[in-house]
DNA sequence: CCACTGACGAGTG
DNA sequence: GCACTCGCCAGTG
């Protein structure tokens, strides 16, 4: 990653906190970073990484379980997916998460 | 400095 | 479940 604001340093760090096999939500990673209410903030500052980074994203989705869109990249939405049921995380036939046994649990 | 935008969330009707 | 509003804060013009 690059030069980022302390914020963005917050968010990248606790993405890297996530474990393999879990998802967090956007709400979830700014509150854990500090910045409770920011899920704005933990999207955009996803969307500043490079396409080279150690950062798992694939691991943030949205409060619904499911993945958010970029500007128009559908094809990294299927990676991302991918990436995710390589790890056992499991989809629904909606194609949303079961946050229910997936989700991180940060205040474990 | 001001206005607008953006991988979003939570609340309300 | 859908549509709308407000709050978050960094980047950009």
């Amino acid at each position: 990653m690059m030069n980022a604001s302390r914020t963005y340093r917050a968010i990248y760090r606790t993405v890297n906190r996530i474990p393999k096999g879990k998802v967090a939500t956007y709400g979830q990673v700014a509150t854990a970073s500090g910045i409770p209410g920011a899920a704005r903030q933990v999207g955009y500052a996803l969307h500043a990484l490079s396409d080279v980074t150690t950062v798992p994203w694939h691991r943030v989705v949205n409060a619904q379980g499911a993945i958010s869109r970029r500007s128009n990249a559908w094809d990294a939405e299927v990676e991302q997916r991918s990436r995710l049921q390589a790890e056992g995380v499991e989809f629904s036939e909606a194609g949303r998460i079961p946050l229910g046994r997936f989700q991180w649990r940060t205040t474990a």
